[in-house]
DNA sequence: CCTCGGCCTGCAACCGGTTGCAACGACGCG
DNA sequence: CGCGTCGTTGCAACCGGTTGCAGGCCGAGG
């Protein structure tokens, strides 16, 4: 039942053993090949006995499927993407396909990472990052693989598919969610001013704060991570704050309540704080954010099974899913009046 | 330069290009093999303008070696470990290997995964866990795979590799420490009563402060996690706390925190803590947690080497590399006397 | 009883590389 | 000039599987 354990047995062996080609091992082991009772039963017991199971990246020369996934990321700060690297491991392994981790945190030109995958025949790539250019995840599709972009960028007419949300319409619920509770100094504080994320989540809540009359302060951390969520509210703090902020992620709102706290200040008795993802953290008795929630489960759902689409359909159009969040309430602003 | 990209190029056409023969274009991409120099030139030419790059499984047919390294683990929801896939990561991208990522969160028995490894051939096994039982690093050598146990517990004779830290030592300095502050009701919170790390980290704190004449609380949260913490934490200053507790684990420590502030008392003012592993968060000002260091990144490094070592001399003796720990002073406990 | 069709089976070629071996040419040396 | 040596090369077999194809077997139908 165990089998022998040191070396890897093959297939010639349990044909040997079971009194059957080779063939007819192999099709014992392929979904839907035609076998008869008899000879299954034969293969099956040989194989129990030595301990076989099929090399998958042999077979994947000739099928041409590895069921590889490249998972790449360069966020490995934030601890929103340990609950994302859990929740696509177990989506992909619950599919039987294989996760291989990609840390793009030192990369900046795509040429390596395409190389590498292709070298590893990945059957597809999932780009999980709200903060690589996109042109990473293009690279990978004009190399010829399945790629889904996940917490990437929205676009009418896509050229990798997308799973995200819209970043606009976010900043926008930010502003008219401070708006209607009377606060009037509003601002934000933005990650890497190069991040498309933190560019659309700007655009829409100026857009939404100019509506209401409101010109809104606007600041960039330069990363999205409690230091500089920290520093960045710091500095607010010194020119005389505004009355409460839209952090455009959550580790960067920790940083920021930090800063009002050891400010002497309180939130959201002195500052109120609204931020975006709703990872674990936020609901953490100690920091209590209020935070617009991203469906990250449903997210990441929709992507592996856009990358599943993708391998029997390989050229498909690409395609832009956007996910609605929702705001959260919790104990970083103040209640609605009324 | 770039190549047609669309499908894979193979070694045939590049050596048709190149107008060699196979083995001359396989020997062009094969370190210390013979070809001259006219050869590799033709090679090179003919595999730029194509594109061509080896298939690294393919060759693992003949080689016996995919450079791919299982980095198993069950710990996605301590941010600790965020930073452990981010050096795990890099280490193994730095020496040419490729971590295949497995979640056995929800796995209890190890002959699945030791399945699927043994599919995928990979090379060495990273088990990076401090809650697996040792039963799955242990199923992975036995199945003929070179292993590591990071975060693992020591042995005087190790059935398999450990690269890890003397839980009972930290036990016995975190008792040390909280006794020369002049605590004099010390306690422990561990985490899941299963786990070595919080059985071995209890017995050296017990030891400690038995030899000192004091008998410590001793409480098990259940798991290393920030509820688990916090209610734990709950129900000692229910049941009136000690002045002062080592929590095994520093998201722990976190949780035991936020119980602590929000029954409205002080740390370290009213009640003392000290935390293990000094995880990025720790220095965070919200918390600012006095803590036991790991050397984390030495010990992934060391890891890292024990595999690598590994793939050349697969049947080395297994050994235990234990690392040294130390207390780093911040703001949860009360200073020294004097 | 013969024919036809369908189900199984093994043969052999193939997937994309690697490698032992023998052959080959150039070269140095006596 | 002959010989041995060395570096280089291609052939062919092989790694562990898969799969098209043709042939064998069987039962059903005429």
């Amino acid at each position: 039942m165990q089998g022998p354990g040191r070396m890897a047995v093959t297939l010639k062996e349990v044909a040997a053993r079971a009194g059957v080609s080779r063939s007819a091992v192999s099709r014992t082991f392929t979904e839907g090949a035609s076998v008869s009772k008899l000879t299954r039963a034969k293969v099956m017991a040989a194989a129990e006995e030595l301990g076989y199971w099929p090399n998958a990246l042999a077979s994947s020369l000739t099928t041409g499927r590895t069921k590889l996934i490249g998972l790449v990321s360069n966020n490995f700060h934030n601890p929103l993407f340990l609950e994302i690297f859990d929740l696509f491991t177990r989506g992909l392994q619950d599919r039987g396909l294989r996760p291989l981790l990609v840390n793009l945190s030192d990369e900046t030109e795509p040429p390596n990472s395409v190389r590498m995958l292709r070298q590893y025949s990945v059957d597809g790539v999932i780009v999980a990052s709200s903060t690589l250019p996109s042109s990473f995840a293009l690279a990978f599709r004009e190399a010829g693989m399945p790629v889904v972009h996940s917490f990437g960028r929205h676009a009418l007419r896509p050229e990798v598919d997308v799973v995200g949300i819209d970043n606009v319409a976010c900043g926008r619920m930010a502003a008219e969610t401070l708006l209607a509770r009377g606060y009037a100094r509003i601002g934000f504080i933005g990650g890497p001013e190069s991040a498309t994320s933190t560019v659309d989540r700007m655009t829409g809540f100026r857009a939404a704060a100019e509506a209401a009359g409101v010109a809104p302060e606007l600041r960039y951390a330069g990363a999205y991570t409690f230091e500089a969520g920290r520093a960045e509210m710091g500095r607010a703090l010194a020119e005389g704050a505004a009355e409460a902020y839209f952090c455009a992620d959550d580790v960067l709102t920790i940083g920021a309540l930090s800063a009002v706290r050891s400010a002497g200040r309180a939130v959201p008795g002195d500052i109120g704080l609204i931020g975006l993802n709703d990872m674990e953290m936020a609901r953490w008795e100690i920091f209590d954010l209020t935070t617009i929630r991203q469906p990250v489960p449903e997210m990441i759902d929709a992507s592996v099974e856009v990358i599943m689409a993708m391998l029997d359909a390989p050229d498909r159009a690409p395609d832009s899913r956007l996910f609605d969040c929702q705001v959260i309430e919790r104990g970083t602003l103040r209640p609605l009046p009324g």
